[in-house]
DNA sequence: CAGGATGTCTAGCACCGCTAGGATGTCGAT
DNA sequence: ATCGACATCCTAGCGGTGCTAGACATCCTG
């Protein structure tokens, strides 16, 4: 009795995440205005109202699409400063990894950064996934520097102005490098 | 006969200027999603169908508000970047007077940088509104400097990661004025 | 096997952007 | 002064949206 229980419980965590990944992928092959309540129950192969019982209406699960990009972020930015030859290099490593997640995954990114939300970077209920990515340019600044949590966030501003400008095609993209160098240069933390 | 053609066509363009006002006001209101054509025509005193003798759609109506809103923001850059007391602050001058901007009509805003559109920045067919506020950016760094262009597009891209990501409450709006003195520090170009 | 809880679907609501087609009024020529 | 042509504007409606009430089926429990 309790095993159906759980097996239930099993195959509803599934369906739970069948249907965010499946959100996702209709977000990044056509774009989230193609992600209807419709498109997405069809695909799963549900009606609407199931998505309904899993999730209070569609910005929950945009948010729950962003999460999961969260989680994503995070370990890539930190893989790409683990990478880095000398901690020199990490803060240019972690930004040039930030932008190419925004731009090989532009409906995720979207999600997490663009769409309306009710996820704060600091704050009581921040994911703690978001929270892990920011740490990640945190860390690319000396401990000594007493002002690293501003510089990462100034950091991490430019490079959202930089990658949301650039996938709107308002400015070109062909340039990202020059603009990532000029950054990376004027805010790297001067050692003492 | 010229005569009647003439007040007609300048009722006409009262009435078109009345529209992206009315948009505007709504959007500033109670925000973009609460600006439909229903509520539009209703505050014009018209009815739909005469949206669509004056706008392609809706994104056109959108485009308008922003086209006018690029007039305004250059306007506002160039009397800040002017009434710096000395060259060395004009570019402190203009950030600050584009966070202003941001932060006082954050719809308008949206509508310029924010909302899917296909006015580009550096290209051709840029509305000289928006070229002309690219330039007080461009302004603030000497003429010798050789990549100011790049530098006015890191500083703007900066700016708008700011001012959006605070809009939308995602970094805490309240130590904007630090964020900007390290972005302007560490981004005016070095006196050679 | 009956009863109740659980899960799912069909059908529909109010709203959206947009448009076809008819009513209304105005203008210029006869 | 009247009539036809034209421009203007509105009513009504299309297919779509997010979301939900209520009927239906299915399964576990006593």
């Amino acid at each position: 009795m309790s095993a159906i229980k759980e097996r239930r419980e099993r195959e509803r965590a599934q369906r739970h995440q069948l249907i965010i990944t499946a959100a996702r992928e209709l977000a990044e092959a056509e774009g989230w205005e193609a992600v209807t309540t419709r498109r997405l129950a069809e695909r799963v192969e549900y009606s609407q109202p199931v998505l309904y019982s899993h999730f209070s209406g569609k910005d929950a699960i945009v948010r729950a699409v962003s999460i999961d990009g969260f989680g994503e972020l995070a370990a890539q930015l930190r893989r790409a400063r683990l990478a880095a030859p000398e901690p020199g290099q990490a803060l240019r490593a972690v930004c040039r990894a930030y932008l190419e997640f925004a731009t090989e995954r532009p409906a995720l990114y979207q999600a997490m950064f663009v769409m309306p939300t009710d996820v704060k970077f600091a704050h009581a209920e921040t994911p703690p996934q978001l929270r892990a990515g920011f740490d990640e340019f945190v860390s690319c600044f000396r401990p000594d520097n007493a002002r690293r949590e501003l510089f990462a966030e100034v950091i991490w501003s430019a490079l959202h102005g930089i990658a949301v400008l650039s996938d709107s095609g308002r400015i070109p993209a062909d340039t990202q490098d020059e603009r990532l160098d000029l950054l990376v240069t004027r805010l790297a933390d001067t050692p003492s």
